[in-house]
DNA sequence: TACAATATCGTACAATTGTACAACCTGTCA
DNA sequence: TGACAGGTTGTACAATTGTACGATATTGTA
């Protein structure tokens, strides 16, 4: 099992990885459906940052029609491993705490979303 | 008060502004000692991206001896404000909790941490 | 079967990013 | 005062990124 590295995934590419993620599987067409409201990007744009995942070994495609159905090929899981902890890295020199706090001071997660993450952390 | 829009820290830049954040002021030779053992960039490559925060509106500097001191000229809440909504966005369309989640799933805050961030909020 | 609609592919291109060399200044100390 | 250690500045350059046009291929349909 030769497990290579996988190149980075850059910012635009990560919004479009995280589509597909969410759609499951997704056209071109369907990615851009799926772009939040305020970012809007051109088809041919998506097209090429699809293409470019799929090059870099993110996603694979199967046809359908004419259509090409692009879908994960790597488990999010390790793309976000990956993504947190380099900007962990960077933003906080690798520790989360202040990020937590960031959030919660920014009413960005309420107590309700605490209870949870204390269950989560106690199950394990 | 013109409120001009500052432009994006690239991702080593982030790093080393926030190691300048951390010394609360310093020369190119101090950020390269105090750069993580495992993160080794050449002395001319911080001081490359110390110029451009400076360029970039965030850093300023004076001289002291021979060398430059830099230092913040942005408040680092601003930064990072900016920095972790534009990560949350692309990697998680916005929504704070998965990355909550994948924090404590993974042992990265612990019981304690979370005790800490109910304060926090309850006392909002 | 020819056409309109829809896709992809190849290609492009400017800006940004990461990385760094070489040349040139400037205190400091002998 | 002259040399040197240590700084800074200018410049460079390949790779990556964001963005997209134009040409070509394919499909369902009239």
């Amino acid at each position: 099992m030769t497990k290579r590295r996988l190149p980075a995934v850059s910012p635009s590419e990560t919004e479009i990885l995280r589509l597909v993620w969410q759609l499951d599987k997704a056209t071109v067409q369907e990615v851009c459906d799926s772009l939040p409201a305020k970012r809007k990007i051109a088809y041919a744009t998506v097209q090429t940052l699809l293409r470019r995942l799929e090059k870099k070994g993110y996603l694979k495609h199967r046809i359908r029609g004419k259509a090409h159905v692009f879908f994960p090929s790597v488990k999010s899981e390790k793309v976000i491993k990956r993504s947190v902890n380099d900007f962990l890295d960077r933003l906080f020199g690798g520790d989360p705490v202040p990020l937590m706090q960031y959030l919660a001071e920014h009413g960005k997660i309420d107590a309700d979303d605490i209870e949870k993450l204390k269950k989560l952390i106690d199950k394990k």
